[in-house]
DNA sequence: CGGGCTGTTGACTGACATCAATTATCGTGG
DNA sequence: CCACGATAATTGATGTCAGTCAACAGCCCG
């Protein structure tokens, strides 16, 4: 976890200047980002102007806690991870982000305190947005207020989702729970979107437990495991009964 | 859970009808809601006007599981539970919705059948607007976007804080993480929002474990129970020892 | 090729779930 | 308004799953 991210300095010049030739990289930002997909190029070119892209490398922060932040953080490329840290120590995942998600909305209705860190995992290239921007385009685009809506519903849902399977007691049924939806509740292979010790945390449970439960469903025959990212569900039925509802 | 409010029969008459009278219901639903306050008097009069007031008594079904939804459900008056089933029969509480809050968001933007069940707890009164109705809404008045955006967020935040709780594996910072949260982190007398059964499954816990967590709150000085759903803190200091971060 | 980090495996322990029985509380009807 | 019954909540005894500590293996990196 190295020093944050200095890009601040540079966001005195604002978004003032509006040369064409300045807004090529936040266009291709924008182009990239799914809320902003349905957009007209006109309209996309009215957010490219206040957008912001920075850049972090692998191990940098993109912010800390404690952090006021007014603005929202789009992933272009790359990937960020979001976490709590305990006072033992230890990390919470929150969240890992890839690309076309996003971070910040809170802040941008209640001015608020980050309460965690973010971290990029690779190379990363994000967007961003300060909140009096985005209230402005909002009131100018409705198709973007519809967008943005879209998006914290799916990310509510997912949330919810998360709480749901976290008061499972027992780890088997969490697990299986938490790989029955990151396949689609069918068969194939599927890349974690974090470390094992992450998802370890991010599950609730010690990597020590999730390496054994791993294994015992990998020894039931539901699961097989491809190398140190990947998981292969072989019998989608079978991990369906060990989850919940 | 009683059988389910049968009011799909009037919804054919839809929002064709304007005259003033039938409005005046609606318009104390709408006036009611936070998401609606920021609004002017005539902007709360168009929103009114594809409102839909509904009414269910205690132990009355809001909506079941199964049942496609394109409606927004914002509770007025009263208290409604939103719970799953799991396969054993035991009731996994998703959420309580007082007076302001809202549930149905996602079907507004994503087809989809409700995964759970809305009960009253007690006699209630809701507004619903359909989807339809609010998309074009949301593109007719810009600040209903935003209070929106605002709320989504805001249970976006709550949802996260309680997958943080849920990912801890010991019960007592768990239970003092949630009675932090719940008294503001002050010390005083709270209402709980649901039964200690209900509570223990919210908590990821059983009851017996909630009940000796909460015993042991109380000999140590820190809590009484008061009554069946009431809990004072007496000791804010210590209760944040034990809770997270 | 070597070092460090990630992940695995094993033995042990403790906290929580489970099962069972009792007590408290609330709502209801007499 | 009180007594009763039903449900909620508590308490106790016991078992078990997952956390902890420790050592080891495997991969990726320099």
């Amino acid at each position: 976890m190295a020093g944050k991210q200095d890009f601040k300095g540079d966001v005195v010049m604002e978004s003032v200047h509006t040369h064409e030739h300045s807004i090529e990289r936040e266009l291709e930002c924008v182009s990239q980002v799914p809320i902003f997909q349905r957009l007209s190029a006109e309209q996309m070119t009215s957010v490219a102007q206040v957008t912001r892209p920075i850049h972090a490398e692998k191990g940098g922060a993109v912010f800390s806690t404690g952090e006021v932040s007014q603005t929202l953080y789009i992933v272009n490329q790359g990937q960020v991870r979001l976490y709590h840290l305990a006072e033992d120590g230890r990390e919470q995942v929150l969240r890992v982000l890839n690309p076309g998600d996003f971070v910040g909305e809170i802040a941008l209705f209640t001015d608020e305190i980050h309460a965690s860190y973010a971290e990029a995992t690779k190379t990363t290239e994000l967007c961003t947005i300060s909140r009096a921007s985005l209230t402005a385009l909002i009131k100018k685009l409705p198709p973007l207020s519809m967008a943005l809506l879209g998006a914290l519903a799916d990310r509510l849902k997912s949330a919810e989702r998360q709480a749901t399977l976290l008061a499972i007691p027992d780890a088997l049924p969490r697990l299986a729970g938490y790989l029955q939806e990151l396949t689609g509740h069918t068969t194939g292979t599927v890349d974690l979107p974090m470390s094992k010790q992450d998802l370890a945390a991010y599950l609730g449970m010690t990597p020590e437990s999730l390496s054994r439960k791993l294994r015992q469903l990998a020894t039931s025959g539901i699961i097989e495991t491809i190398g140190r990212r990947q998981v292969k569900v072989t019998d989608s039925i079978k991990l369906s009964e060990l989850a919940p509802s």
